[in-house]
DNA sequence: AACATTAAATACCGAGTGGTACGAAATGAC
DNA sequence: GTCATTTCGTACCACTCGGTATTTAATGTT
């Protein structure tokens, strides 16, 4: 019945997808600890405390932005390891994807922030574990599959192999974030997978 | 005949050796942005104006640090390249180096500093950039030795398997820094060497 | 019109940063 | 002793940080 209610006080202008999609381009290219809450604010044009109001504390804003980064970019990425398309072929696209994916010029802020994980908050510290179980899991999963298709030999256990991936895709990522070329090196890693 | 003339004025009681050690420790251990000259003066007993005529500023301190490691920690380990022993006994000890050995519980400064290079100073990023041609260079040798004495068959490019061995050994000490086992993936990805 | 409610932004806080001005202290030279 | 020289450390600087107290503005309710 009173309904209406909701809608009391003075209307919010501040566009939350606006402010995490900001913050995420700023961590995501200048790194995490680069970015104070100050010129956030600056860039997304909004107060300070309207910033904190919002999102608690700088803990709360890079939870955010990384919750929007996983969704918004690695499940993509993820996705594309259960479409169609033979072992080899998902092998190569995660190759050209983290070597080349236009929208991952300047590596991956789950690596930039897991490098930096002790200065983060304990929010955005879970999160990354959280993000690193889903990654993994997804590794898995991609793994049992080829080996049930007999599209790979599976000479080695496949939780093995999945932290592996992990392991080398972070690295190829950890390497375009520092400007080198990390294709060579990811193209031999992963060889071992033939 | 003014030799004498160099020990005027009041004798120096800093020991510059003494601060690097305290500052190569901390930065190694607690990671590079975490690490304050304030609480560096405190940790070494020596007032921050000393600090400062020594080693300019705080590029000039992590720069010094970082090179007593490079000569005190990471030219003992390259040192053992050369020694004697066979191919596959150097990548042992290499993996037990990076997995186990006793003085790097917590990863490798070098590489801690190459993660954070954004937030360093000129002198370190320069300092940093020599490290690492350095040790390709290692790298390099070591394995144009194994392929002249055929103790590696050399499939693929003296160059690439260099960036790949310092790739690998680098991923190795970060996983080591977040607190987790390197060894299962790094002894995988050396068994392309086999 | 008066009020409750919600969000806005200014202006501030204490703490910590990298870095320095400056006077005191310790020595050799004269 | 007096002086020049060199190093010492206290006390300070301007600045940035994350975070907030407080006032003002904008709305629905009555």
């Amino acid at each position: 019945m009173t309904e209406t209610k909701k809608y009391r006080g003075r209307p919010k202008t501040l566009n939350k997808n606006h402010v995490v999609e900001i913050a995420m381009q700023a961590y995501w290219h200048e790194g995490p600890t680069e970015v104070s809450m100050n010129s956030l604010c600056q860039r997304a044009g909004v107060s300070k405390p309207s910033l904190y109001r919002e999102f608690g504390n700088e803990d709360g804003l890079a939870c955010a932005a990384l919750e929007n980064y996983v969704q918004s970019v690695m499940a993509k990425v993820i996705e594309k390891l259960k479409g169609d398309g033979s072992f080899a072929d998902k092998i190569g696209r995660l190759v050209f994807i983290a070597t080349e994916g236009t929208r991952h010029e300047n590596g991956c802020l789950f690596v930039k922030m897991r490098a930096t994980k002790l200065s983060l908050g304990v929010k955005t510290q879970s999160m990354i574990a959280e993000t690193e179980n889903m990654a993994l899991e997804a590794y898995t999963q991609f793994l049992d599959e080829a080996k049930e298709n007999r599209d790979w030999s599976g000479t080695f256990p496949v939780t093995l192999g999945a932290q592996y991936l992990h392991a080398q895709i972070g690295l190829a990522m950890a390497q375009r974030a520092r400007g080198e070329d990390p294709t060579a090196v990811l193209k031999l890693a992963l060889s071992i997978f033939e």
